[in-house]
DNA sequence: ACGCGGCTTTGATCGGTGTCAATCGATCGG
DNA sequence: CCGATCGATTGACACCGATCAAAGCCGCGT
């Protein structure tokens, strides 16, 4: 399998600062590598022998108690970095929500290139201080927030990384109709709910007219403004 | 004022990887500042204006919901770095937890800084890749473990930060007895519980013999292998 | 010593969310 | 078309942790 060259140009993001040359180098170290829905992509716990860069699809970042109990601590989509660079283990296993594309990186050739072209590591720095933003406000929402409100909260998330990402048609603005990658059991993995729980506010929130649920996956925010207020 | 040349040269961790040059360069940008007990640092939401180096003490950054809801979200010990580099606006409030010093910085200048030395963006950027990991760990605690697995998971973890940071005597290994820089309400805070249910917890766990708590702020952990199992 | 105020502990009760169990509904293969 | 299967919904109930309220403890200033 040669390098993917598509893998690094696709994804701006992670480029910009980078020259051709360095760009080239990069895909010489990189390989793609598909991930079906499902499919696990790193173990929690693993020695951290992978970095990637997702290019197409979302995947979960979770972690487990010895009794099952499961946690979704983070959501990785197109352009995000997943994996740990710079580190002896990887502390959240990966696992894709639907097909994927990414773009793999062997640690230890990652972690070399990195650290002599200052431009990425600059990249990585500032999205990895964004993605902890993101997290740390999830902490609010996880140690403080009510049922209802984790709900409104995580569904007014969705329609705006769901619209950047480019996982819906719509591009501008947060989509008001889209297709959730979760299934209501990782919804609840999410927001540290229960499964039940989760149903229940979701046919809630459709009987007061706020969202309509047309398929399983699909939602339609039908009232933004109530959905904002019950976010808290 | 003049510059502050202790806080750098005291920090070893942020300094690796810097030349002599590059550490009076810092020095010339950062300010020493003290902080006592309840002052706040940074303010949720405001222009994202200051970033500093934590020299001695402890603080909390928190976030909080308009009806006054307080999440801690992440506690910087002597050597973390708080504030938001690169970015328009902090997240989070920042509040001494016991009296602190600090190197402070103009966020200007620690960007233009960082940006043209590649060793401290390194550092920056494995502190905040660690930093990540340890809030998402501390998700699961948040989203899916019980009050008494989230009391003896925190107690745990205070025994290990606050000898490893030096805010308690002992320096190898976790310490068995130690001093909170945190009150009742404090832990609730951080845990997402109540300041009954901790108090609660706590009595419990000296009932039962796991613990000692010879003062208000002060833990002796007397049954670590209880503790572990209790922690989940 | 005394009284005051803050923090903490303890008690009684309530309600939200989890748990357990049954039903429903959509998808798929025969 | 029909049963099997898997996920989602709905219902009944229990329990954990929140809430409200009172008392205790400790440090502090007078």
């Amino acid at each position: 399998m040669s390098s993917c060259e598509t893998c690094v140009v696709r994804n701006r993001a992670i480029c910009a600062g980078l020259d051709n040359q360095e760009i080239n180098a990069l895909n010489a170290i990189g390989r793609r590598r598909n991930v079906s829905a499902g499919e696990p992509l790193i173990w929690e716990d693993d020695d951290s022998l992978l970095v990637a860069n997702v290019i197409e699809g979302v995947l979960k970042l979770t972690t487990s108690t010895e009794d099952g109990r499961e946690q979704i601590v983070g959501v990785a989509y197109p352009s995000d970095f997943i994996g740990r660079p710079f580190g002896q283990t990887s502390k959240a296993s990966v696992v894709a929500l639907t097909d994927a594309r990414v773009c793999v990186f062997s640690r230890n050739d990652f972690d070399r290139f990195a650290r002599s072209h200052p431009g990425l590591e600059h990249k990585l720095l500032e999205r990895t201080l964004a993605e902890l933003d993101r997290t740390r406000s999830w902490m609010m929402l996880l140690g403080r927030k009510t049922a209802p409100e984790k709900i409104a909260t995580f569904l007014l998330e969705m329609s705006e990384r769901l619209a950047e990402t480019g996982c819906t048609p719509i591009t501008r603005g947060p989509a008001t109709r889209f297709t959730l990658p979760f299934s209501r059991q990782q919804v609840a993995d999410v927001l540290g709910l229960t499964i039940e729980t989760v149903s229940r506010q979701f046919t809630k929130l459709k009987n007061e007219g706020v969202i309509d649920l047309p398929a399983r996956r699909d939602v339609e925010i039908l009232d933004r403004p109530s959905l904002v207020s019950l976010a808290g």
